[in-house]
DNA sequence: ACCCCCATGTAAACGGTTACATGATTTC
DNA sequence: GAAATCATGTAACCGTTTACATGGGGGT
């Protein structure tokens, strides 16, 4: 199996802001890119003593935090390292997804199953889009961010893929009514419709 | 963590097409959601074995087949199994993307990595258009397929998808001009004109 | 004779989540 | 005084991929 990304998503947090406890670095992840990329403690508080050891990040003082925190900076050697990946082309990932396998296997369900399918889908990716578009307002409304620019890449890839989901609703049971009322030639004629 | 999908992608597979090897089911998926579901042996072989000491699938003759092949059929217990799994809420797995993840961190990379970025990631969406639009002709050609509405629901999704990585191409290049000739506001106004 | 496809299987290694254990500090 | 939050860490478990081993059958 490939190297794992956890390593690069620490440095990458670490090289945004200076000095961060692993339990800072994952909260700050879930706030930006949570909804395409989580870490578990599991795997931050040993990969953050391997990335230690190799020097790519080191100690900073716990000067304004509790006892038992451990906040860690970044070195040079860290960003060269966090470079060299970023340089690299990005892996595809195997994408899973069970509402879609389900869909798939559909005419073996019971009758309502792709309606209720549907329906969830539909309701995740309304508040999704609800949260992408509170998360909009924060970065719009942040003045002098370096960042910006990776920030709106990111949100409009998010938006998209909630308005893509909400689309494929309504067209999903558009193309379900088609195929209860009127067989496959009226699901045909809606395919072509909806295309 | 939760119970292996892999069991019931098997059972489908089987309840859609009656008495397969586990090479062939392997190929049946990459024929058909080879997109959003893969599987690989050292899955599909143990796992049928499981399925098939608990009684939801049991093999068939291996007629017509080469001497070492060992197809199976789908048991009333398995299509019960199935269906149970089927009627069960899609659970949302962590969707992991990687560009984006590079993207989040571009600032720290060289100069033309989210340009690149965005070339390697629009080749694979225009690769997997054309392979889903070769897919639908299929689909549209076969008279008679009982499975014609779950097939469109899948296909409709994937270009979807496909679609939606091709826009957010053209607007991330877009924001990258923006960015690089007027700086922030620029690229603010970009933004608001984009979405 | 060689290569590719069909076909089955196993073992090791890996990445990741979950559950659990611990305890300080802050807020109600 | 209870509850929530900050904070670190480990161990078990699970699912999955990868690599490897094996061999028949058909085509060139």
């Amino acid at each position: 199996m490939r190297e794992s990304t956890t390593r690069y998503v620490l440095l990458g947090v670490l090289a945004m802001n200076e000095a961060m406890t692993g339990f800072e670095i994952r909260a700050y992840l879930d706030a930006s890119v949570q909804f395409f990329w989580r870490e578990s403690f599991g795997q931050i508080y040993p990969e953050l003593k391997r990335l230690s050891a190799e020097g790519l990040i080191k100690r900073a003082s716990n000067r304004g935090r509790t006892r038992d925190a451990q906040p860690w900076r970044i070195t040079p050697a860290g960003r060269m390292a966090l470079r060299a990946w970023l340089d690299l082309p990005a892996q595809e990932q195997a994408v899973r997804d069970e509402t879609l396998l389900k869909m798939f296997f559909s005419r073996h369900a019971s009758p309502g199953q792709a309606r209720s399918l549907i329906a969830s889908r539909r309701e995740r990716a309304v508040a999704r889009l609800a949260a992408l578009e509170e998360a909009e307002k924060l970065v719009l409304g942040e003045p002098e961010d370096p960042d910006l620019l990776s920030s709106f890449l990111v949100l409009d890839r998010g938006l998209g893929v909630a308005k893509g989901v909400l689309d494929w609703c309504e067209r999903a049971e558009a193309l379900c009514d088609a195929w209860e009322k009127g067989g496959r030639d009226a699901l045909v004629r809606q395919w072509r419709r909806g295309r």
